[in-house]
DNA sequence: CATGTCATGTAATCCGTTACATGATTAC
DNA sequence: GTAATCATGTAACGGATTACATGACATG
């Protein structure tokens, strides 16, 4: 239920109302854990009803403001310092890799070459967002800070990976014209 | 629906039952795919329903041995060259990482201390498989080669910005308690 | 008064997890 | 004969995605 807690951590910082939220969601947040809006709200609703936060502000157009309770806090604390993280990376990406022996070589390079280049343009989106940002601000901002340096290694990793492996096509198929059995 | 294309990789390298290709799928592809029995027997029969595989043996015990048929074979090469792998990598782990800031200072780099034990100890977990298997055998053996590569890869990257991160912590919290408004 | 933005909600569907059910065959 | 392993399936539930529905308020 990590929706449920990413909430739970925003309020942690300030009420706020649905759409607020969704705003901050998609620009922090989702990167690591994506919400659509419809979701979003009915975990609210779920959360209010748990007394994890409460409407603290009705304003126009239906507009309701929420603010976290104390055993919101508790709660959230307890995510972050007793609850084991989920270590499942489900990665696509990835599960192709293991195919790639029943592409053609140039093909199976052309995969490759092209995960180098989707990685290797996410670090650069990351680290024009990181010059581009006013990390003084909020101590969420500042830890969020840390948060974009993983994916800037990650990036950065991922497409050097990818170079070398592209680089590796060729000896694994090396063998397959050799004499011994296939 | 990489669940699909990840039996029908499987099952390119040769006839299987769902039996076998779910301890192959749990020592292998469960790294980047995890899948459940049920799912995958599910699964199994969806993709005959479509011929994608038909059932090419019936053993003992109800087994039903599967074989990919030529419509499954080019399913995956389209799957492999013309369909964008979903960039999406929900991570639970770093999204707390956002809330360390709710914390006291000794616990957010206690977690961030504990994230770089768990990943160096993944790193040395997947080395260990490197040196204990035999990565001449078939070319689905070869190319996991490189997908463990890009997963020690990964953790070695992982344990580094965690604990480069517990450091920043001191940095991070300094500023509250310097004269200006938190 | 028309368009855009603010604002919240419901319903259908899909994928994944957990638990349960069932029974055949093999090994001791 | 009994325990382990082989082997496949169903049902309930929960989280995520997509599409649809609705309406208030602000701006020009």
């Amino acid at each position: 239920m990590s929706l449920r807690h990413g909430l739970l951590g925003l309020l942690a910082d300030g009420p706020a109302s649905g759409y607020d939220l969704l705003k901050i969601f998609d620009r922090s947040l989702a990167f690591v854990w994506p919400a659509t809006q419809s979701q979003l709200y009915g975990e609210l609703n779920r959360l209010a009803d748990d007394r994890l936060i409460v409407v603290s502000n009705e304003g126009p157009r239906r507009r309701k403001e929420y603010t976290i309770t104390p055993a919101g806090r508790t709660e959230l604390a307890r995510w972050l310092t007793d609850a084991e993280p989920d270590r499942i990376r489900r990665n696509d990406a990835m599960l192709r890799v293991f195919f790639l022996g029943t592409l053609q070589p140039e093909q199976a390079k052309a995969y490759l070459e092209r995960e180098a280049d989707v990685h290797e343009n996410f670090e650069h989106l990351l680290s024009d967002i990181v010059s581009e940002t006013d990390w003084e601000a909020r101590s969420f901002n500042r830890y969020g800070r840390l948060v974009i340096e993983s994916g800037i290694r990650y990036a950065h990793a991922q497409a050097e990976w990818a170079r070398w492996a592209a680089q590796q096509v060729d000896e694994l198929d090396a063998p397959r014209n050799r004499s011994h059995v296939s």
